[in-house]
DNA sequence: TAGTGGTCTAGACCACAAA
DNA sequence: TTGTGGTCTAGACCACTAT
């Protein structure tokens, strides 16, 4: 969805969470909406989407759009993600890190980044912790030819932050493979669990919007910290 | 996105199965599938939007569209869903009825499905299996105000096509939360797994196209035959 | 029957990539 | 500079809900 339109949804969260629409759970018509904003139908229509999409409202054609009731607790979306620090800007999120290192890539790893093996490639361990609770033990690999520069300064922040806004790099989209995994001893200790403890595995392969992987990365989450949520239209 | 698109979304990626755009691994322009169809660009966009989303191809703006390499292996969608059995079309998708009754909401249950305590809902138990291979242990619960009748011959086979064709019912969204879970014996039993064993624990709350919540599941994946994957672009 | 969201078209202009 | 996908508008008609 496009800036205007985010931002357009914005507006309206604001309005939803202002409790405007309470009475009625309802959002004012698309007409309403275009003549308020003075934008087109076109705008409106995707802000609803935006809203749709994470779970704020959902339209019932013929007779309007409706406020969903409030979602209890706290989970990270599983689709979208700027990284973890986009995921929850209200909150303190810190990143320790454990390792940070130019190494080459094994052939194991340059058949999954797809690049030629020995190519120098970061490899950045990170404890990521929300709230001063440990969320996932990251470890992941940034092709240096794409990020030239990182330091552990850089790296205890955002590193998605960082690559877009001082590297201008630009992501398309990623790939996400979701199962179960179990802990090594020392993202264990990181992660104040036991050795040989479960933990949700996702294995995160990120791409440029030319196409070209830059980034993949290997997280296991804290079983008892970490919970994921995913809304999806069933049309 | 429409059905229209969706149709078109199929059409063009026969074309890429059948390897029409192997060499340059680019999909015709925007305006050639445009003419190639005889549809307006509204439809084209759409057509590539479902295509993106389900990580076939992705577009680069002034350059063209392009056919993401194939990959590998079987996963499960986390964000769609029609039911298992429409995420794998090509395959033996078997339900094997463990408990199947009417019962009344508890307190906990009612307040989960947004009904009346006492209220009389179907809890429907199932192993499911992809190509014979055990993949998630389900306990449904289905409000008996929306799905008045049920039977073992229907819960063995794909539950939501029944629901959306012979009782008209529409669905609208769904919510999903992923979360670490474990084994119960019988779980563990019919998975052919240990007591104690840990799972992908997926709850997944159904809604109506008018908002109404008619289904929630509890479902407990096998760890080493159920992935998941999720594709998403970073915009 | 009136009102609302869903689909679709035609056309304009913008941002970006490649030649 | 040209061609591509991205954004946006205006307007038409359809499908469904509510009255």
């Amino acid at each position: 969805m496009t800036v205007k339109q985010r931002e357009l949804a914005a507006k309206i969260l604001h309005r939803i969470e202002a409790g405007e629409f309470a009475e009625t759970s309802r959002l004012p018509t698309e007409d309403q909406l275009i003549e308020q904003y003075g934008v087109s139908r076109y705008c409106v229509r995707g802000a609803i989407a935006v809203l749709a999409e994470a779970g704020e409202v959902f339209p019932v054609r013929g007779s309007g759009v409706f406020v969903r009731e409030e979602r209890n607790g706290i989970y990270m979306p599983i689709s979208t993600s700027y990284g973890i620090a986009a995921d929850f800007p209200d909150r303190k999120v810190v990143s320790k890190v454990c390792e940070l290192a130019v190494t080459r890539a094994d052939e194991q790893l340059a058949k999954r980044m797809r690049c030629d093996v020995d190519a120098p490639v970061w490899r950045v361990v990170r404890l990521r912790c929300v709230d001063d609770l440990p969320i996932s033990y990251e470890t992941a690999w940034y092709l240096k030819e794409y990020v030239p520069f990182l330091n552990e300064d850089i790296a205890s922040g955002s590193l998605y932050r960082y690559m877009r806004d001082d590297l201008g790099l630009r992501f398309g989209f990623t790939d996400k493979v979701i199962h179960m995994g179990w802990l090594g001893a020392e993202a264990a200790r990181r992660l104040g669990l036991e050795e040989g403890d479960p933990a949700i595995c996702i294995e995160d392969d990120a791409f440029l919007s030319n196409g070209r992987l830059f980034n993949a990365s290997y997280n296991l989450y804290h079983y008892k910290n970490a919970k994921f949520y995913s809304m999806a239209s069933m049309r």
